[in-house]
DNA sequence: CGGGAGTTTGACGTCGATCAACTTGGGTGG
DNA sequence: CCACCCAAGTTGATCGACGTCAAACTCCCG
């Protein structure tokens, strides 16, 4: 769990957007000092001043809205190769927190480190901005999920929605994923209660769409799930790269 | 509302960003060669292909997703100075929906247009990025309202919003603002329905909250609307900006 | 005067919340 | 190695917010 150990992640994007050696090199170096996080620790606090954004290596985190009746709310989780705190460029302050799940590893970053990027390597700026992108169309699903569907398909959409996040950056190995959330975690990203989704999974359990134990995932019946869920994985797995210009500028 | 009108928002961006004299003219080059669209048309197809992006000059949009089952999730709403369908440049296939509103002028921008911004001017470049990262934030409160909010503080965050982003923008006059919404529409991004939405605006107008007909809002108590609604308007009108860097190459 | 989109109303049903208790299991210290 | 402990998971009974469905009403606009 050194900062020697390499990162699956860096090799996805690298064939992803086919980053020269250079550019490699400087995710590398960028990535290279880390520091080791505690699980269930807060890496940014909402309402604070925030400077600083981070490059995650290893492990789970999870972006949360407290409310004043102490209800939470998760906006997003963060994986692996994820930047966290990005919107620090744009607000002076934490609009929302974020907290580790597991033991993380995360590259601090300062925001003229994030220039330099853009000036030395604006392919690099350009990926970046590409996964913003991305990320938007996470949280439209999210939104969906939120809105318009029942519980079962809530929560079965967000199993399958992280499995194929996972598998998306090569941190899968075999049928199943290891997904480091209590049934609390999918209650407030869900906007369920606890019981409920405990209910909910059961059925799921009944059903053989899933396999779910000691935060182990495995998806017994993916067509029928999908199907039941609504779930389309163009929004994790379609890409526009490689297309018209591809220039050696900027990647669009 | 010939394309010769100025956009009261292109002022806003220009103070904002601080835009120098050749970005504006280049802002307001792109933005010369316009497009009429009639309220109620689509502009970007979910599942078709796309190539184009578009600067709404003026008029109001709806993004959203059409399910299986016949239910529309209304994702975001786009206003005068938005960019419109920058997932392109991610994505080969539009994954969501957008249509008109009202009746909408907008500029046509192909990525080649867009890349061209990139090289020539990357201080817009970077006012582009700033934007997506702002639209995030919107998203993340949409999903704090869907996930964990009641009706009614849900449909009353809702109008604050629009208020606070109408005005950020310079696009209210007096202390009303025109939101050209049927309660259909608002029921398709709150997640509610028609007839319940109904029912929330008739006990809002019955505490003296706000006033809403013709499609014309008034909130009466904003402070008190605020508190019941855990509104605050920190994610439109909070800013980083002049701050560090701000160097003629790009904002941040 | 007719028509259609949008709004309003009512009766009724249900999904998921709530609250509280109980169980399970992995970890820890004695 | 056992006893205990605490977090996480599970269960049941009850309740209410919001959905559903259908009808009526309003107001433009022709």
């Amino acid at each position: 769990m050194k900062a020697t150990q390499p990162c699956a992640w860096i090799s996805t994007f690298e064939r992803l957007f086919s980053l020269s050696a250079e550019e490699l090199d400087h995710l590398k170096r960028l990535t290279e000092r880390a520091e080791e996080i505690e699980p269930r620790r807060k890496l940014i606090d909402q309402g604070k001043p925030c400077e600083q954004l981070f490059i995650l290596k290893t492990g789970w985190l999870a972006e949360f809205r407290l409310l004043r009746n102490g209800a939470r709310q998760i906006l997003n989780f963060r994986l692996p190769g994820d930047i966290l705190g990005i919107e620090c460029l744009a607000y002076r302050t934490a609009l929302h927190s974020m907290a580790t799940l597991t033991r993380c590893t995360v590259a601090p970053l300062n925001i003229e480190d994030f220039e330099d990027i853009h000036r030395r390597f604006p392919r690099l700026a350009s990926a970046l901005f590409l996964m913003t992108l991305r990320e938007g169309a996470i949280l439209h699903e999210w939104e969906v999920n939120l809105g318009r569907r029942s519980a079962l398909p809530r929560v079965g959409h967000l199993l399958l929605e992280l499995d194929r996040r996972l598998r998306a950056r090569g941190l899968a190995h075999d049928e199943s994923v290891r997904l480091p959330l209590t049934q609390e975690d999918i209650a407030e990203c869900t906007g369920l209660t606890t019981p409920y989704v405990n209910r909910i999974l059961q059925k799921m359990r009944g059903l053989e769409l899933i396999r779910f134990e000691q935060q182990t995932l495995e998806i017994l019946d993916r067509a029928e799930l999908a199907r039941t869920t609504g779930f389309d994985t163009e929004y994790i797995e379609g890409w526009r790269l490689g297309r018209t210009g591809l220039s050696s500028e900027a990647l669009f």
